[in-house]
DNA sequence: GTTAACATTACACACGTGTGCGATAAGGTG
DNA sequence: CACCTTATCGCACACGTGTGTAATGTTAAC
C-alpha cells in the first residue's frame, strides 16, 4: 500500500495544524467557518481520503459487524446474510462472514479473530457441536453486541430472532395427521440445537393433541445435511410397522429421505407422506414437490441486523428475554 | 468496548518494557526464550488478545480480503464464498463480503467502502451492469491486489479463474446436435458480461462447426435469473418454426424455461430439449432432470483466494494475461 | 484604556503496536 | 587487562487520527 495524503498534509499545505484540519473535516464548531471551507477545498484538491484504521484505533470501535454461521452455501444462511448485508450496507456497515463448518472449536477461533478485528457487533447462528459459550459472553464482557438467529444459543443473554419453529412444527404434522397418516415419524437435527427442539417439541404436541401416542423409535436425530435425511431414513424403513409419514426437520433432510423411499421401491406421499421445513427452492422442483413450512429466511437477516445496529449505536441492550418470532407459513404441495 | 489486556499489561506484569513483549509474542530471535516462555504464559493468564487495529495501523495493512459478488444467496456465488472463506480462514484471513445487486454504482461504494477499510486484496465477480472499472484501477494503483472470477473484467490487469466456458458450452451444444436437434435456440445473460459472451461464443461455433446456421432470432440476451428465462423462453416459444431445443446460460434460466414450456403444453425433452450450465443442486431434482454443465464453484473460490494471498505476501503479481481455467464437466441427465 | 468574554487555533498526548538503535552485561580472545 | 563479539533488553519514536487544555487573537462592555 503506498502511502497517502492524511490531514497532517493538509495542515501543511494550509500552514495550520493537523489539529484544526481533524476538526474542520468533522464539523467541529470551534472551526471558523471560513478555515472550514478551507480545509475541505484542500483535502478535494489532494484527494484525501481519510484513514479508517487510525480513526478506529483512536475511537476503539470499527464499523463491521462479524456474522458466524454454520456453512454459508446452504441456502438458508446464504440468504439470511444477503438479508443481513443489504440492511449493513444501507447503515454504512460492512460484514465480516466466518463458517464454523458445525465446529465449535473453529467458531471460537472465529470469534476470537473478529473480535481481534474489533467489530462493533455479532451475527449468530451456532455450530452443532456447540455447548458452552465462553466465547460469546467474553465478546460482550468487553461490551460488544450480539444477536442471535435460529440456531440461538439459550444461556446468553441477547436478541434473538427465530421463526416459530414450535407452531411450523405442529402445523407441519397435523397437516399429515389430517390426511389420514398415523404412524408419523421424524428425523431431527442435533438433540440440543435449539431449532432441533423446538422442531420436535411441536411435532410430539401436534400428536398428542390429536390423540396419537408418541414412539420414540420413530424419532431419528441425525444433523441438517441430506446425507442425514438419507442415514435417518434408512433407519426408519427398518421399523415394523412401517412409518406412513414423515417430518423432517429441514428440506435437504426430507430430499435425502426422498432418494431412500423412492429406492425402496415405495411411492411418496402413497406409501410414505413428507412434509420438509425451510422453503429451500430446491423443495418446489423436487418430484413430487415437496410440502414444506416457509420461513422468511431473507427477513431473518434484515431484523438481526436492524436489532444489532440499533444496539450498537445506542449502546443499550435490547429485548433480552423474549425472541423476536417470525411467523412460519405451510406450503402445502404434493408430497403431503 | 471496554479496554482490554494490552501488551502494555503484560509487560508491566513482568516488569519488563512492552517492546520486548511485543518480540517476544512474534517470535523474534533477540529476545530469550526463557522471557518469550514467561510472555506467553503470562498472555494467556490475562487472556490477551492482540488489538489487531494497531498492528494494522502500523503495518498499513490488514488481514482482510474483501469480496464483491452479484448476490450472495446464489448458489454458485455462494459457494464460491464458502471456498474462499476456507483458503482464508486457514491463511488467517477474514473476508468482507459486499453484494452489488448488479447495480454498478453499489459495486463502486462498495469498491470504496472496502478500500477505505484498507482490504489487502479483492476478490470480484461483477455485476451486470458494470462496464467501468476506474474503481478498481485506483485500488490497484494504491497497491491492492484484485482477483476477479467468472464474470471478470478484461480491461483490467489482474489474475481471472473461470471455467471454460466456451468449451462447456461447445459440448453442451454438440450434445443437443448429436440428440438430432437443429434448432438449437440459446438464452444468454447481458451481452457485456465476460461469461455470457464466451458461452454465446461457444454454442455458435458448436453451431458451425456441424452444418448448422446460426440464427440471431433463436438467441435471446435477458439476463441471469429465473424470470428472464421465463421472459425469454415466451419470445422463443412466438418463433416459426419453433426451436426444437435450448442452451440456457445457466440452471435458473433453463429452470425459468421449464415452466413456460410446460405451460405451452410442450415436452421436456421431448418437443424441447433443454440443457443449462453450472450445476445447481436444483438442476438434479427438478423435473425432468436437467442436462447441465458442473462447474466448480467451490474450487474456483479456492484458487481466487490462494492466487490472491500469494499476491499479498509476495507484493507480486502473477498471471496477469492468461486466465486460470477450470475444467467443466457435462453431466446428461433427462431433459436433453 | 482596561478587562472580561468569546472565538479560534496550537500544543501535547493518547490509542496499541512494531522497530531501529543504543545500553548493558556476559563471555571469549589476545 | 583491554578489547571485541554476542545476547538481551530498554528507550524513543512512528503509524494517522481525535480531544482536552492552554494560548492567542478578537470583540465588546465598562
Amino acid at each position: 500500500m503506498k502511502s497517502r495524503t492524511t490531514i497532517k498534509d493538509i495542515a501543511r499545505a494550509l500552514n495550520i495544524h493537523h489539529a484544526t484540519v481533524s476538526r474542520a473535516l468533522r464539523d467541529h464548531p470551534d472551526v471558523k467557518p471560513e478555515t472550514r471551507r478551507l480545509v475541505k477545498e484542500m483535502a478535494r484538491k489532494l484527494n484525501y481520503q481519510p484513514n479508517i484504521l487510525a480513526r478506529n484505533l483512536k475511537m476503539n470501535s470499527t464499523n463491521m459487524i462479524g456474522v458466524i454461521v454454520p456453512e454459508i452455501k446452504h441456502h438458508f444462511f446464504a440468504a439470511v446474510i444477503s438479508g443481513i448485508e443489504e440492511v449493513a450496507y444501507q447503515a454504512g456497515y460492512v460484514i465480516l462472514v466466518c463458517q464454523s463448518n458445525e465446529q465449535y472449536e473453529r467458531e471460537v477461533m472465529n470469534t476470537r479473530a473478529l473480535i481481534s478485528n474489533k467489530v462493533a457487533g455479532l451475527i449468530v447462528s451456532i455450530s452443532q457441536t456447540t455447548q458452552q459459550g465462553e466465547h460469546f459472553r467474553l465478546f460482550q464482557e468487553q461490551g460488544g453486541k450480539i444477536v442471535f438467529f435460529d440456531r440461538v444459543f439459550e444461556e446468553i443473554n441477547a436478541p434473538k430472532v427465530v421463526v416459530d419453529d414450535y407452531q411450523g412444527a405442529f402445523e407441519a404434522t397435523e397437516h399429515l395427521i389430517r390426511q389420514g397418516r398415523r404412524r408419523i415419524a421424524h428425523i431431527g437435527g442435533t438433540e440440543h440445537i435449539s431449532v432441533s427442539l423446538a422442531r420436535f417439541r411441536g411435532y410430539r404436541a401436534a400428536l398428542e393433541k390429536n390423540g396419537l401416542s408418541f414412539h420414540p423409535d420413530y424419532v431419528v436425530f441425525s444433523g441438517f445435511h441430506e446425507s442425514d435425511g438419507q442415514r435417518g431414513m434408512e433407519q426408519l424403513l427398518k421399523l415394523t410397522p412401517r412409518p406412513d409419514a414423515l417430518f423432517a426437520v429441514n428440506d435437504p433432510v426430507a430430499v435425502g429421505s426422498y432418494e431412500v423411499i423412492k429406492q425402496a421401491g415405495l411411492k411418496i406421499p402413497d406409501d410414505i407422506a413428507v412434509v420438509g421445513f425451510s422453503n429451500n427452492p430446491i423443495s418446489a422442483v423436487v418430484n413430487p414437490p415437496l410440502t414444506t413450512v416457509e420461513q422468511p429466511s431473507y427477513e431473518m437477516g434484515k431484523y438481526a441486523a436492524e436489532i444489532l445496529i440499533r444496539m450498537i449505536k445506542s449502546g443499550k441492550d435490547e429485548n433480552t428475554e423474549s425472541p423476536l418470532v417470525l411467523n412460519t407459513r405451510l406450503i402445502k404441495r404434493a408430497s403431503a
